[in-house]
DNA sequence: GCGCCTATATATAAGTG
DNA sequence: TCACTTATATATAGGCG
């Protein structure tokens, strides 16, 4: 319980690291939420743990802070001409799940699975590539989504901790 | 003296908006510091606010993150077994000249993704497996899909109209 | 290890100069 | 508006089941 002030250096122990990697990014995620909600702000916050694994959150999104980042003119101030960073041209984020053989999925789950499966595009150039039609259905299934998340978190919160 | 809580909304004053931009803001670098010195940890934050101003901070460098953000192929999932951590060795990854592809998904796509990328379960099972935590950080992940998918309905519906 | 708990450290809203 | 104050809200380290 925090029993004394944590020293601001390396952690040796990696699972103390590890874990304290977890905590303390999910705060920094939530803060950097609340402050974008607040001051109608627009932030981005990209980490990588020493594990190598990555974690992102963007408001409006990544892409749009990223491309802000690139293109404002106050950004170019803090940045080196010749040491600019490109934007992605290369492909790294094709999931091979081609043979995932999933018990049937509802309606919701297939237009989810629909944008996703698109592979060269994040959700937001998917989203943008919609039209009413599309958006709409789509937003009834994320609805639905949402719905059973909700659903399992107050059964879980209404039987305890008793599930599995 | 932080008398009462503050809600978690925009604020319509402007001055105040500003100066809790600037306090949020220092204290979210802060701790954005502090993660990478504790956890060895590789992180970028860019915010820009209301009135337009630009702020970044990365470590080792805002360049560095963003390139690996770009490149690092652990960008994409992010799975959980024994083993997590997938070091950028070489595999599948890699530049692809002529296909557009987008950086790695947010944290609300990836939380996506991480349910059906299990394969073998349907969201009805997947979410039956998570705990509250996840299931918490899944519900806001799944409204912040759902937020780009109204906005992007508006947007049309608006048709043409700007603002800003 | 994971999720929850809680005592304490830290962040911060509002006030003051 | 910034710098400092300080009361209170929030984050979190370590413990527990």
């Amino acid at each position: 319980m925090v029993r004394k002030r944590v020293e601001i250096k390396k952690i040796e122990e990696k699972p103390k690291m590890y874990t304290t990697f977890t905590k303390r990014r999910q705060g920094l995620f939530k803060k950097t939420k609340v402050l974008c909600t607040m001051c109608e702000a627009e932030a981005a916050i990209l980490t990588f743990s020493k594990a190598g694994n990555a974690f992102f959150f963007g408001h409006p999104s990544v892409e749009s802070v990223l491309n802000r980042y690139f293109t404002d003119p106050s950004s170019s101030l803090t940045k080196n001409e010749d040491e600019k960073v490109m934007p992605p041209t290369s492909s790294s984020l094709t999931r091979n799940e081609d043979e995932v053989v999933m018990p049937p999925m509802s309606e919701a789950e297939k237009k989810i699975v629909e944008l996703i499966g698109q592979g060269r595009a994040s959700w937001d150039v998917g989203v943008q590539n919609l039209g009413l039609l599309e958006l709409d259905e789509l937003e009834a299934a994320i609805q639905e989504i949402k719905c059973k998340v909700v659903a399992q978190s107050r059964e879980i919160i209404s039987n305890g901790e008793d599930q599995d």
